[in-house]
DNA sequence: TTTAGCACTCTCGAAGCGAGAGTGCTAAAT
DNA sequence: ATTTAGCACTCTCGCTTCGAGAGTGCTAAA
């Protein structure tokens, strides 16, 4: 595959950026009208012939015009498209949003999910940022009713996870305040198995509640992301290769299974840094769920400490530049806000 | 609209049930096969005449077999579908299932969801439960770094609020303690306007904070539901009504605009006690985006404490047999376990 | 009141056909 | 050596036609 000219490179970039409009196969003609280029549609019909043969263009049929093939989406991400960002206006359009949120994390969430949905007219997915190791912080215990307890448990990085504990016999509150306390402060600081490495240390009722501690956490342990949400889905029903629904079923199918969107993640921006943009065209060849598809990923959070994944994922036919930079302004966005939240 | 005799009631109710099942216009031939009646097919076009007449059945055109008409399904779901129950040993499951989710509300929401959508084969919603009033209950104050103060409240009903402060100067976490612990002794018990009340017993601190638990709840108190959890989306794509994907696109909308969900469930479970199934066929007239769909709906939790609502969307060409038995079933399930948690 | 018989209607899929769009090739022009 | 005009060729798409099949409604007999 040798490099491409000038000429080759700009006719590509016009039959994609023309065919992400009309989801049309592109024609010789059409291009030299639309753009009024100073060649003829003979020249453009042999460049055509040599970007079908270097495997960018294919035609759906022998008189049809040509369609970028996934390999050409690749090529346009990469070489072509460029570095663009979103308008300065619609960045504090949304940055302003944001902070109008509060400190409210899933409000930011919805909020995420909502920007970047709107921006690419595709569906978008945003998990909750996660600890990566989470370092315990705090525990109230709140007597309810009768034998009934609330955990509450703070975790470095301000993730707050509930749990509910029914007891033996009734407790005073003050008891329970003093068992919180006491644990608090021994185990602040420490993970997982640092508080494991203290028991004996503490009397019935802090073993039973350090027990469900442990439990809870074992189990958060074992998902990759947080809550997930999801916007835009509708958006991507409105686009002409999901009009038979088979097509859109598979496609819906991997942001509505858990499993299936673990799979995603872990296999992508989980080996990439914050903030980096990925884009998988096609799936890849990888991904059956998601032929005809493409996934713009970002990690979003601080590294080591607390992070989460969003993206969008539309038709291969999608408007890569305006995505990106969506994808890219909310996972720095949010990059912000989290690190804000940790330290100050 | 005279009252149907047996023979139209059986007739209706095969149709209605063939329909469902087949998405095919019925015949009359096709009937007195399939359900070896001992009466002809013409006895059964005689019939057909009269329920058409009567507004329950249509024909897509001349010759074609009927089609249930919307006032069927009402009257169906009314007069002739009975009362059924998941069976047995699915409820044994599924109960099960929530037994092990433990006290994790959000687990809850997404199990009841998944239960809804796998049993209906539709898509289903549930909204966490939320205070219908919300008492004070508990205020925990936690320094996380520098001037930032994570305050985590709990109101009656265990719902768990949190949110960020950012004080003027750093105050240690003794002092903040302490403040909690005077907030959490005064305002125990009351309402926001209980709260309100209070006003001037306490210093720059306690105003500060006092000040932000007012905002959240206000915020709160707004929404009608809490998080919205989906599932089984991808479900109605499955179904032939909604091939073409506008149709499919219209009907989602509704799921997943947070608006327009507001909308469905003001006008329905709020009205309604708890437990209560609800079934809106058609969007009976009022919903636009509902024409051939349909929802069940109900309400769970303790009435005038905490509650939520839960549900299926589908086509009009429904099992509404099985789906409202499963939202019956699984609305008791999570009034049960919400009353569980609210006192033993 | 039910049913057999039958003419009638309408959809649906297959087949046929022409218009239109777009190509690839060739030969002339630059 | 490129570029371009010209042209024949190919293939889709929309339209129409047509026959088969399904299902009805009506009538007259049981």
């Amino acid at each position: 595959m040798a490099a491409l000219n000038e000429r080759q490179k700009l006719i590509l970039a016009l039959i994609v950026h023309d065919f992400v409009e009309t989801a049309q196969p592109i024609g010789s003609n059409h291009l030299v009208e639309r753009y009024n280029l100073d060649i003829s549609s003979a020249t453009v019909r042999n460049v055509m012939v040599d970007l079908t043969d270097a495997g960018y263009l294919r035609q759906p049929h022998t008189s049809a015009g040509r369609v970028p093939t996934e390999e050409a989406y690749r090529y346009f991400v990469r070489q072509l498209m460029g570095h663009t960002e979103l308008p300065a206006t619609t960045q504090r359009t949304i940055t302003h949003q944001f902070y109008q949120a509060g400190r409210d994390v899933s409000r930011w969430m919805r909020l995420a999910a909502s920007v970047l949905a709107h921006q690419s007219q595709a569906a978008s997915l945003v998990t909750a940022p996660r600890p990566e190791q989470a370092l315990f912080k705090h525990l109230s215990l709140i007597s309810t009713q009768g034998r009934q307890v609330l955990m509450v448990m703070v975790w470095s990085g301000g993730e707050v996870r509930q749990q509910m504990l029914t007891l033996a016999e009734p407790v005073s509150q003050e008891q329970l305040s003093t068992a919180a306390a006491r644990i608090t402060q021994l185990c602040q600081g420490k993970d997982l198995e640092g508080i494991s490495a203290l028991r004996g240390q503490f009397d019935a009722l802090e073993t039973d509640v350090l027990k469900l501690v442990n439990e809870d956490l074992e189990r958060a342990r074992r998902l990759i992301s947080g809550e997930v949400y999801r916007d835009g889905l509708t958006n991507v029903l409105a686009e002409p290769e999901f009009a038979e629904s088979e097509s859109a079923r598979k496609a819906l199918r991997v942001l509505e299974e858990r499993s299936l969107l673990e799979d995603l993640l872990s296999r992508t921006v989980l080996n990439s840094g914050v903030d980096d943009v990925q884009i998988l065209i096609g799936g890849e060849g990888t991904w059956q769920e998601l032929r005809d598809c493409s996934v713009v990923l970002a990690r979003y959070g601080a590294p080591g400490l607390v992070t989460g994944a969003l993206g969008v994922l539309g038709p291969t036919r999608m408007a890569y530049g305006r995505t990106v930079s969506a994808v890219r302004f909310v996972s720095g966005l949010l990059s912000d806000l989290v690190v804000d939240s940790l330290a100050e």
